[in-house]
RNA sequence: GCCGACUUGGCGCAAUUGGUAGCGCACCGCUCUUGUAAAGCGGGGGUUGUGGGUUCGAGUCCCAUAGUCGGCUCCA
């Protein structure tokens, strides 16, 4: 018998015929083998030359392996219980997989639980995951019954169509995974499948979990049939499993939703309408206080500041686009009909008013107000621009989706030749200012066209221009970039700038948008330096997105725990007894004088009742005096966290407070 | 928009097979008041999202509608 020269993990080997995986590792962590870059079973047996790496369980491809084999078994749990239940797909996913079947009756939580039973009784069975090769007729005999597996087999090939049913059929070779009983060799269920998968479903192990069932279209596709899709999670080790399950529950206590309530600071009544907010005041003031610091900031930034109104009639939107490619999205028209006197002439003419969904025809036309020159530009104008959507009812979400909104929205107005070097400068001003409200991880997106799809306005060198010009900003800036293709608006490309919260969630946060087609479509012009008439370039850009939208995002990064500057109550004085309460007003009195939001708590309450109130309100000073403070001309902070600081002189606590709010600290 | 679940006093929750709506917090009143996350007692407040229907009788069943939640699709 011949030997092969094989490399393992970085050295070579030699090994007899037919050797497989199980061969060359012991560690029973390793899952599966990557034979010269492609992903293999740890069953398949070497060739020579082979570079072979064991795969680790824990490894990013060993976890997609695991959740891939989870998937199937719960498939193969549903078609135990419903053998009517029609296949769709199963791939892994960030955290654990999903499997979409196509059932009469939707998975209930009470279904979810039998299916975990069920899907237990596989693991235990140690059944091993067989690798068969087919081709597209034998297959089709096979899954006859399979409507949907049918459809992937005549899609084979066409990685953009098949999209994430390439877990089932990706490139290469048509291959079925048989479940085999190991005591009986006997083929217990069968799944179109590119692989690879664990050796055997006990590897799968207890540390997953079946999180719940929601309806998605097949293959992603609003006109397709919608199927039961099962989510579920799944780690090598409970452990890891509950440090998941934490995860998500500290998320759960950070929803900007629930905080909002706990708080106080804004709802969405019913009689309202869904997607519409209003902000308390406690609300208000951190709302307040984020466009104060915007306004002041855009002022030093040489912004200009406009206004415009919140409808219009339908021709502005006719002009720049909007009515045409978004009209679903608005909210439907006010219709103010024709009026004729009794001769039959039109008296008054119909006109259709729309909400405004976007504020920059309105800025156009304060361009357009009067002639303009080389000299007025840059021009920047800025609004908080309120405007309306009319998004659909099922993305409709907290403060993050909603239906009226407020933008930080600014267009500037440039020549192409100072184009780049003012997006320069745009983008430094957004990420500063986002600085400032205390989100540092960054990186950018680029989103670009999509060649041939026909909603992308503006001819092909246009939109190379912006393109390029962009992309060479971006990349100036040193951070990671991201490309996006086909996520551009439909009048040009943008870069938009992801924002990594405390828990290391990214957000969509501020857009810059470079726009050559509304200028033309609007007819803008200034007079150049050399008397002719040119075509400006417009930029788009909002560094909130939406006040709401950001207000949401900052609630979820702080859990909360707005740092002083931000914080509807920044000190709440806690006297141990009615007697302090005196001299802690006048240490408030004093705070006040000096700008600081704060109360003394004289209510009838403890003094540890007191403090668990403002605790729970996040309020990031509280001052404590009893005796001892008050003798020594002293007072006790309590921050938020439980920790203490007794004694300190009154005026350097004053001090520490108005340092922490100028300084927009963190305490 | 689509699929599913949910909707009980301000908030969080209870109400066996359809049979007179309860609790905690909050609120109001009184009493109490010294050191770091809930003092005690008493009181008021809901007809169960809304509109229909079935029934002798509905928070509990049916239909519609609004809203919320979880997904899918979408997001200028």
């Amino acid at each position: 018998m011949s030997d092969l020269k094989i490399t393992v993990d970085g050295t070579s080997r030699e090994v007899v015929a037919d050797t497989t995986g199980f061969n060359l590792f012991e560690s029973r962590s390793i899952v599966a083998l990557r034979v010269n870059g492609e992903l293999r079973d740890l069953a398949y047996v070497v060739a020579d030359g082979d570079s072979v790496e064991g795969v680790e369980l824990s490894s990013p491809d060993g976890l997609n392996i695991l959740r891939h084999s989870a998937a199937h078994v719960l498939a193969q749990a549903v078609q135990n219980i419903n053998p009517e239940a029609k296949l769709g797909i199963g791939p892994p996913i960030k955290d654990g997989f999903y499997y979409d079947f196509d059932v009469v009756e939707p998975f209930t939580p009470e279904d979810l639980r039998k299916l975990e039973k069920e899907m237990d009784r596989i693991i235990r069975a140690g059944q091993r995951f067989v690798r068969r090769v087919t081709n597209d007729s034998d297959a089709r005999v096979e899954l006859s019954n399979e409507p949907y597996k049918l459809e992937l087999i005549g899609l084979k090939g066409n990685t953009d169509a098949v999209g994430d049913g390439a877990a089932e059929v990706g490139a290469g070779e048509l291959t079925i995974y048989d479940n085999v009983n190991p005591q009986t060799g006997e083929t217990v269920w069968k799944d179109l499948c590119r692989g690879p998968h664990l050796p055997n479903t006990r590897m799968i192990g207890n540390a997953y979990s079946l999180m719940r069932s929601a309806a998605a279209y097949w293959r992603g596709n609003e006109a397709n049939k919608q199927l039961q899709r099962v989510y579920g999670t799944a780690w090598p080790s409970k452990d890891e499993l509950k440090a998941h399950l934490e995860r998500l529950e500290e998320a759960a206590k950070r929803d900007h939703r629930r905080i909002g309530a706990e708080l106080d600071l804004f709802s969405f009544p019913e009689e309202i309408g869904s997607g519409l907010a209003v902000f308390h005041p406690k609300g208000g003031i951190i709302r307040r206080v984020m466009e104060d610091y915007s306004r002041k900031r855009h002022e030093e930034n040489g912004y200009d500041f406009v206004y415009s109104p919140h409808i219009t009639k339908s021709n502005l939107f006719e002009t720049s686009g909007h009515l045409a490619w978004y009209a679903d999205g608005m909210f439907p028209p006010m219709k103010l009909d024709e009026e004729v006197d009794e001769n039959g002439i039109v008296r008054k003419q119909g006109q259709d008013y729309y909400l405004k969904p976007m504020n920059c025809p309105f800025h156009i036309l304060v361009y357009k107000s009067q002639s303009r020159s080389y000299r007025d530009l840059p021009l920047r104008m800025f609004e908080f621009g309120t405007v309306y959507r009319y998004e659909k009812s099922g993305v409709v979400h907290g403060l993050t989706r909603v239906r009226g909104l407020t933008q930080d929205d600014a267009h500037l107005f440039v020549t192409q030749e100072n184009m780049e070097e003012e997006l320069t400068s745009v983008i430094g001003f957004v990420l500063g200012l986002l600085r400032d409200y205390g989100l540092t991880d960054f990186y950018l997106e680029l989103s670009t066209r999509e060649e041939g799809n026909p909603k992308f306005v503006g001819s092909d060198e246009i939109w190379e221009r912006a393109t390029g010009t962009l992309s060479r900003v971006a990349e100036a800036t040193g951070l990671e970039l991201v490309p996006d293709p086909g996520g551009a608006a439909f009048y040009g490309p943008k870069i938009s700038v992801q924002a990594r919260d405390a828990i290391g969630r990214t957000w969509q946060m501020s857009t810059i948008q470079l726009d050559f087609n509304l200028p033309e479509r609007f007819d803008l012009e200034y007079a150049a330096a050399d008397g002719s008439l040119k075509r400006p370039v417009m930029i788009h850009r909002a560094l909130f997105g939406s006040i709401e939208r950001f207000f949401g995002v900052l609630t979820e990064h702080y859990a909360g725990h707005f740092p002083p500057w931000l914080a509807p109550l920044q000190v709440a004085g806690i006297p141990i007894a009615d007697e302090y309460s005196d001299y802690l007003h006048e240490i408030a009195s004093e705070l006040r004088s000096k700008g600081v939001r704060v109360i003394v708590d004289d209510s009838d309450d403890r003094m540890q009742k007191k403090i668990r109130n403002h605790t729970k309100d996040r309020v990031p000073f509280m001052l404590i005096a009893g005796e001892e403070d008050r003798s020594n001309r002293a007072v006790s902070f309590r921050f938020r966290d439980g920790s203490q600081e007794n004694g300190i002189p009154v005026e350097d606590a004053i001090k520490r407070i108005l340092s922490a709010i100028e300084n927009k600290e963190q305490v």
